[in-house]
DNA sequence: ATGAAAGCGCTAACAG
DNA sequence: CTGTTAGCGCTTTCAT
């Protein structure tokens, strides 16, 4: 057993070589599992490996095969269940294939995001998943197609014309929402929602209506849109309520949105169901354990990463074809804070203090 | 207006170089900001770099200064809004110092925790900071002392004769706890946590014990501890009801527990405060929107990663000296989970069903 | 089967 | 003030 000094030199290909004296080549070939070495210097050349303690440096590998064993991952927030889950799942799937994944956060700021895209770039590394902040035309998309980056968008996207997409049906999601509402008897329904993700939040938005008009076609669905940050909402909230408008029922299309619903129901003294019955879009965990528990969309955030980094992969391995627009399936939870309206024991009213 | 070729190889230092008129040396000194270089020479590099979309290769700039402008960040979970804001800090706070913050989850394993920290050595990390699965003990501190990295610990650890910690202060947080609860009355408290971590839980333990022995003798403190998973925890504490125990507060110590609390308090009907208190180590978002809103110990999160990342870019600095334990304050949200025993409505028992 | 040599993209030392 | 040279740690021809 050696005891190097703390701080010493990491041993470099060399030392091994000179320790195995062998060529820095051979070593490298033993390394990479080239079958033309001969036994013996195989045997002396992992002694010494061993002996040192050695480990290649991928860093310098990558840069002489001129690619980079690293995939960028890029989402508007590390907060959140459904991101950090995300991020969980890609690290794990990078990792199955010899890549390192790099995390970063775009905090919500499309600039930033393509800041973080152009350092990935600086970084070469073989491919990007992009969360975008807002959809698949953001200036970050942009950026990949310029720079003839390969990436798979996820999330917050529709179809794009560059590059593959892999999201959550959320439409789908919202339809099925709105049938559990309306078969439930709910006939006046807020939907709340950030706009930024304009495309994505007026697909779940406008299936969500149609599919509640088509079964009951007196249903009045009312909207309350947020340009860009939740606080808006929390006052356009409090405004409609204010005045006077009682829906039997709220379905939020994101999960802040899920909690100023809440939030907004506390400070008016309503409780779900009897109140007023509420559906957030995404799921979590807390949600099962609270008195009531919410009833939530359940996005299939380990489906997405699976497929987003399996096509991502293919493309980096060279395959071509038209990009592909994927959508996985979601689950609808239909937990305790949706019941029908009228039935509950206060629903004249709210009973605030 | 340049065009390039979407896969074109990118523009290296020597096509500037060309481009410019000059040695790539004199490139590579313009864009470092040294200030011997003819002002003409300066403005055609600029020129060059802006023509040809020249951005430096990090990591080839890195290789050849033999110190990688990297940091790396391992935490046990991406998923929980603790860590996910603690990444969000470093991230900032290293780009702040033109490093980049490479992250990467442990998932709750001290293996895998070693194996990324091989993985950060690999990479030459300037510095990484680590929030160990277990406690300061674990292997990968061990890897990083005998490989003399420099590096902090976070989160779940006390004092370490290696390295620098940064943790919150839980001990006094959860002496005041303590205080909350015994000047509300409570005399029989059930405390549940995460053996794991040994050390930190015994301290907040501990802590708790003591404050509240010390305010009132006759409080009775009852302990659940799991070894390493959860849902141990979760059978012994429904063991420990149905054997008829009905503490009146509960303090777990860590954000699955009180989940787990939680969701025992449903399965039996029991509401908060009136049925039983609950106080919980770790905030999370939500728990000030449900009802009742859940009163919990916030950590200071943005002061742990300033302060940590502080000590860490001061060793990188090679500043010297012993290694210093920082303790940071935490604030006591006491919300509606916590009243005063008795008091309620149907405290003399469950009302399930 | 092996090693010398070249070079990935960059920077630092040193002449000029 | 500038360019030449050397080399970070590694892989890859290409002779031998």
């Amino acid at each position: 057993m050696v005891h190097r000094e703390a701080h010493a030199r990491r041993p470099s290909i060399h030392d091994v070589a000179n320790s195995a004296g062998v060529s820095a080549a051979t070593v490298s070939k033993v390394l990479q599992g080239v079958a033309t070495v001969k036994p013996e210097n195989v045997q002396r050349v992992f002694d010494a490996v061993e002996l040192l303690g050695y480990r290649v440096d991928p860093l310098a590998s990558d840069l002489r095969r001129a690619k980079r064993r690293i995939i960028g991952a890029i989402v508007p927030e590390f907060e959140s269940e459904f991101f950090g889950s995300m991020i969980t799942q890609l690290e794990r799937l990078a990792e199955q294939r010899g890549y390192a994944l790099v995390a970063a956060s775009s905090r919500e700021s499309e600039a930033r995001e393509k800041e973080i895209l152009a350092r990935m770039h600086d970084w070469r590394v073989s491919g990007v998943v992009l969360a975008p902040v807002r959809n698949e035309h953001g200036p970050a998309a942009g950026f990949m197609k310029k720079n003839g980056m390969t990436g798979v968008l996820i999330d917050r996207v529709l179809a794009d014309d560059a590059f593959d997409t892999v999201s959550a049906d959320s439409v789908s999601a919202s339809a099925a929402v709105a049938r559990e509402l309306v078969e439930r008897g709910h006939r006046h329904i807020l939907v709340l929602g950030l706009g930024e993700q304009a495309a994505t939040v007026r697909a779940r938005l406008e299936s969500f209506r149609e599919r509640a008009l088509q079964l009951a076609p007196d249903t009045r669905v009312d909207v309350i849109l947020s340009e860009s940050d939740v606080e808006p909402l929390r006052s356009s909230l409090r405004d409609y309520f204010a005045k006077g408008e009682r829906p039997t029922a709220v379905y939020s299309l994101f999960l802040r949105g899920t909690l100023v619903a809440l939030s907004e129901f506390r400070r008016r003294g309503w409780h779900c169901p009897n109140d007023i019955s509420l559906v957030g879009f995404d799921d979590a965990e807390w949600m099962q354990v609270t008195w009531p528990a919410i009833a939530a969309v359940v996005q299939p955030v380990r489906q997405i990463a699976i497929e987003a980094m399996d096509v991502l992969f293919r493309r980096i391995g060279g395959e071509g074809g038209p990009p592909m627009a994927r959508l996985e399936p979601c689950k609808v939870l239909m937990r305790e804070s949706v019941g029908s309206p009228g039935s509950g024991p206060h629903s004249g009213g709210g009973k605030r203090q």
